[in-house]
DNA sequence: TTCAAGATCAATGTATACAGATTCACGAAG
DNA sequence: CTTCGTGAATCTGTATACATTGATCTTGAA
């Protein structure tokens, strides 16, 4: 694996994870040292975290951590709202409809988890959903942009603490989702995805803040 | 201006001018030459360029113009109705009239002109329409998706040859659009949205490869 | 005491040199 | 004649050295 790819990777994973916070300042020869990479692939690193929105370059100082906050969210959840309702009206018309009724049935089950491990259960089992929804979809420029907004969403998401009750929602609106995608029907498919669009926006907003950062 | 912003222009305008074909190959050391800059800022740009889908990256054989091909119309126009119809939708409810009302009249003008220089005039009044709905979203999340989806849109442009006919009837929907968001009706804006992406595609579809290339 | 101007320093931007990898071509063997 | 292997050439990937720009601190004057 590439040098400048690696330096990608674990900048990008720092970033999303909030071990590197907005406002940081990612200087050139402190991250190459630190990786253990030169200058020039650390470099290549930098301009893409610039191009995915995670860094903003200012002259002269480097780059630094792009800001996140609660008045971005509406912004971003308007992206979102492009993205995913047209994806899941597009996946209902071209899915093959036995993924998703067995996803359906998978997220039946987490909603009724309450074990501790079911959080990350959960959220592997929505990325899972996203993955079938990408390739229902076969479309590499919706599923660029939607790589692209998703890393933002991982950001956010860290800014309010999901707790189980809303998990176990959200797992039915996930399921209904895949329903409607399994039933091969465009509208119920993106009202689904409205309904859980709107609940995820008004949750987030609500509990933002009160997530206790280590 | 950076060495490195002045390459990623000039390649970027190359290939959007179709000057670079598809499967050319971008060789570091023959562009660097070519462009008057060192590799290093030139790398930079092709990582640029990859990062907006306008070339791909071999191993080992650097990086080629990507393909462009019919295949790929109805994909980009599945992500450019999610895209610009939502956006309608967001710019007509906050909107400052009077400007749509303006660009609505131009439009109705630029219609019944039919004199040589009428297409640019008309290009560029298109292209002010988007910028005037890009700041009544004030969405950088969209603006930035956007802006990337509009590069690939103006390279598909020259797979199909714009007659003056076909401008004229654009200029009405252009029009229409703007009504639309003037008169702060959401799902008019979006209508007149869709009904215009419609037609484009079809037009491009029909007349693709009508183009002889220079 | 405060503001401004200059100098110094550090960090970015650029160039070049070197190493590793891949591809293409040529030759030999089946 | 085709196919596989080897070798060379070229191109990418990385590192380092140098230049240039911007930021910060100090000093002097008002």
């Amino acid at each position: 694996m590439r040098a400048s790819d690696r330096a990608y990777e674990v900048l990008r994973t720092e970033i999303v994870e909030w071990r590197l916070r907005p406002g940081a300042v990612l200087g050139e020869v402190e991250q190459a040292e630190r990786l253990g990479v030169s200058r020039t692939p650390l470099r290549e690193a930098l301009a893409r975290l610039v191009a995915d929105g995670l860094a903003v370059q200012h002259r002269g100082r480097g780059a630094v951590v792009s800001d996140v906050s609660l008045e971005h969210i509406d912004d971003l959840f308007a992206l979102r709202r492009a993205l995913e309702i047209e994806s899941a009206r597009i996946a209902a018309r071209r899915s093959n409809p036995e993924d998703f009724v067995r996803l359906r049935s998978r997220f039946l089950e987490a909603g009724r988890r309450t074990d501790p491990g079911s959080r990350e259960a959960f959220y592997d089992l929505a990325a899972e959903l996203d993955s079938c929804i990408d390739a229902a979809v076969s479309n590499p420029y919706i599923s660029q942009a939607l790589r692209s907004l998703r890393v933002h969403l991982a950001r956010v998401r860290r800014l309010a603490q999901d707790d189980p009750e809303r998990l176990a929602v959200s797992a039915l609106e996930h399921a209904a989702i895949a329903e409607g995608i399994a039933a091969r029907n465009p509208e119920v498919a993106a009202a689904a995805t409205q309904l859980h669009l709107h609940h995820s926006l008004e949750h987030i907003k609500t509990h933002a803040g009160s997530r206790e950062d280590t």
